[in-house]
DNA sequence: AGCACGCCGACT
DNA sequence: GTCGGCGTGCTC
């Protein structure tokens, strides 16, 4: 190892190296080892400098979180590493600034709030390249990207950075009183703000001329716009391009390539990008000049990230932006209940409530009197048990139709039924490996796990007692497919031909650009019924849909997880929002947009705030269902998993974590509820238990699974850990 | 997380 | 007789 020292000098122990550095490097929370990895060098870096440093039998990337020179940091900073023993680091990065302290301490908030190790937090904010490319290797890329920047700069001469608008002022559509509204508050006040913007209300014109101003003012300001979906970066893309140029703007989400990852993230970092469009993941970009931040479709639950390192974009983007002095732009036609909340107006709830953080921005009409369509709800206990689909909705969807128009069927489940089963026996489609039915896909005749992907042929059979006769059950888009094929298969379109029908979920945009082409299709009228699940009601823009129909989306009226109402009222006004957006062409075909929802409880008051489109009611009702129950946003809560061999296993460690914090000083504010499964219990083969811990105080919260933390660093190894294969924390769980 | 070491089943 | 399964332990 003492092979790589820099220079040729007399060599020296590297124990007696004077500088000694703390590293993060990528080790996990349940890793058990600590954040900061203390290592020597010959020469002081400043923190943020990534490094190389050697790590067991590996050389891996590190980030310098501290620097001390030796005879200053005595003897014991690393407890219980023998100091001598320290290894020295391999080499600095070459050529690359260091990342700043402001990024830093967003990773360093992250890893603490979430209670992962800091390492982890960022070496997982870094592109991947950059840990797994040679140090050679990089450096190429780095010279590459330096080149092509300077060659840029060279083209555009004299030039200023990209701030001017690439679109000529004339083009551009005149702000609606309201967006300009809007934007004169966001531009005086101070934040965060809470766009609050009816669908087709126009806010990404808001964002575009929010950042445009920001750019104009500052040469070399920077803004980050998050979406919550891969899917709705290339639109975006387009519009923020078209508006300052391609050169100002870089994406950042995880269907990129690793070399575009790079590329754009040394764009980004080198301060020559001005704009980055991305999803979650974006939240972590280094940006030197950061001073803008917007949080489209902000109430979207992807921005949550649901496996790994668990963090909430959104809410890490208001923290990251105070810290930074940068403006934060939350936006969304259906809040999220807790920014709903945080941006209530002062005495919402009483006297003394002196209202929420936020400044709220509403911007209540739809631009280009787009009209709302009409609601009509169709009460499934008055059809035939198992209908599918309404007579009332199929003659709306033929009138549909008739009138050269195009029509949307929503559903909640992809493949053709959710189970598939015996009639004699009660043998049912069962994972094997996991605690969920395998889905019956007809289009390949398969049985599919969604949860571990474990796929076979439909037996010809059933294979518990022989019986030929297997029947699905319940409904998904292959199956709506099929039927609506049937149903419509009299009908001719008006110019001749048969009905189109299309359909578009996970199963059918698989493929590299496939959603993209489908909904050209569908843009380009070569489609009259569009099927799919939630995908197709999130942001595009279709012009000639005047049906949107909800098949199945029930389950969540009266499901057990408190936020499923939330979700179900965005998803229709999102999908409300796809019919009749092009109003011209409306009043031109003499009809009108609509909206049918089938439902077993169209009683339910969902309906009623939904046909008056009316979220501040909705929001009203369920606040105070969830102050009255003790539910977010008044209280806090946390999950703490178990992955176990067994459930007792699972549930029993758990458990014994649970009975060893009652001695915590941070127990008294905390209510701990039992152990239970999760609700699905059990993905390939491993089992799963939760246990639930809620605060009133987020700060009680935080200090009980700080002082948590050991206990299960300390359980795992003892009797009660026996079995147990990992633990992990959710903070400000999405679903419980 | 990686990656080794280490102890038990079906194969050239 | 070995190749290889993943359980357990370690990394400054």
């Amino acid at each position: 190892m003492g092979s790589l020292t820099a220079s040729s000098d007399p060599p020296v122990q590297p124990s007696l190296w004077p500088w000694r550095l703390q590293i993060a490097v990528h080790t996990p929370a349940h890793s058990a080892l600590g954040d900061l990895l203390d290592y020597v060098a010959q020469e002081a870096l400043p923190a943020g400098t990534l490094v190389r440093v050697p790590l067991g039998r590996n050389e891996v990337l590190g980030v310098v979180w501290g620097c001390q020179a030796v005879p200053e940091c005595g003897p014991d900073v690393a407890q219980g590493i023998d100091a001598s023993a320290l290894k020295p680091i391999i080499a600095p990065l070459e050529g690359l600034t260091p990342l700043s302290a402001a990024w830093r301490d967003l990773i360093a908030f992250s890893a603490r709030y979430y209670r992962h190790a800091l390492g982890e937090v960022a070496l997982s904010a870094l592109p991947p390249q950059l840990r797994k490319l040679s140090a050679a290797q990089l450096q190429r890329r780095f010279n590459r990207s330096a080149h092509r920047s300077e060659k840029r700069r060279a083209d555009r001469d004299p030039a200023p950075p990209p701030a001017a608008p690439a679109q000529p002022a004339a083009v551009r559509v005149q702000l609606s009183a309201q967006q300009a509204d809007a934007l004169e508050r966001f531009e005086r006040e101070d934040g965060p703000f809470l766009l609050f913007g009816a669908t087709g209300s126009g806010k990404t014109e808001v964002y575009l001329r929010a950042v445009e101003r920001l750019l104009e003012r500052d040469a070399q300001a920077q803004a980050l716009v998050m979406v919550p979906e891969i899917n709705l970066t290339p639109q975006l893309e387009a519009r923020f391009q078209e508006r300052f140029g391609a050169d100002a703007v870089v994406s950042q989400h995880s269907g990129m390539t690793d070399p575009q990852r790079l590329r754009s993230w040394l764009a980004a970092h080198s301060g020559q990008a001005r704009i980055v469009l991305g999803t979650r993941l974006a939240v972590f970009a280094s940006m030197p000049r950061l001073a803008l931040i917007v949080v489209d479709e902000e109430h979207d639950p992807s921005y949550k990230q649901q496996d790994g390192a668990r963090y909430s974009a959104r809410d890490l983007a208001i923290w990251r932006a105070r810290r930074e002095g940068a403006k934060v732009l939350l936006g969304s036609a259906t809040p999220s209940l807790e920014s709903w909340h945080n941006s209530r107006p002062p005495s919402t709830l009483g006297a003394l409530d002196p209202g929420g953080r936020y400044r709220r921005l509403p911007m209540p009409e739809r631009v280009a009197e787009a009209a709302w369509p009409a609601l009509r709800l169709i009460d499934m206990n008055q059809q035939p048990a198992h209908t599918l689909i309404a007579p009332a909705l199929l003659q709306a969807i033929q009138a549909c139709i008739g009138r050269g128009e195009q029509s949307m069927a929503l559903l909640n489940r992809r493949g053709y039924a959710p189970v598939l089963a015996c009639a004699d026996c009660n043998w049912k489609s069962e994972c094997p490996h996991c605690s969920a039915y395998r889905v019956f896909h007809k289009v390949d005749r398969t049985l599919r796990c969604h949860h571990c992907g474990y796929t076979e042929r439909v037996p010809r059979a059933c294979p518990q007692c022989g019986n030929p006769d297997i029947a699905p059950l319940g409904r998904g888009t292959e199956r709506i497919e099929e039927h609506l094929a049937q149903l419509l298969a009299p009908l001719q379109r008006p110019g001749g031909g048969a009905v189109r029908i299309a359909r578009i979920d996970a199963d059918t945009t698989r493929r590299q650009g496939a959603l993209q082409s489908q909904l050209a299709s569908v843009h380009a009228g070569e489609v009259d019924v569009l099927i799919g699940t939630q995908m197709i009601a999130k942001g595009h823009d279709f012009r000639r849909i005047t049906l949107v129909a909800a098949l199945n989306l029930d389950g969540a009226l009266y499901s057990s997880d408190f936020r499923a109402s939330e979700r179900l009222f965005a998803l229709l006004m999102q999908a409300a929002g796809r019919a009749g957006r092009d109003a011209a062409w409306l009043a031109e075909q003499g009809s009108r947009a609509q909206m049918v929802i089938q439902t077993h409880h169209p009683q339910h008051r969902l309906f009623a705030a939904l046909r008056a489109h009316d979220y501040p009611a909705f929001a009203q009702d369920q606040l105070e269902e969830r102050r009255a129950a003790g539910m977010p946003p008044f209280t806090f809560q946390a999950l703490l998993c178990a992955h176990a061999r067994t459930q007792e296993a699972a549930q029993g460690f758990l458990q014994a974590v649970g009975d060893a914090t009652q001695a915590l000083p941070a127990a008294a504010r905390v209510t701990r509820y039992p152990a239970v499964p999760m609700m699905i219990q059990r993905i390939a083969n491993i089992e799963r238990a939760q246990m639930l811990v809620e605060s009133p105080s987020r700060a009680a919260l935080q200090a009980w699974l700080a002082q948590c933390q050991p206990l299960l660093h300390a359980l795992r190894r003892a009797p009660a850990g026996k079995g147990v294969i990992r633990w992990l924390i959710d903070v400000d769980p999405q679903a419980i």
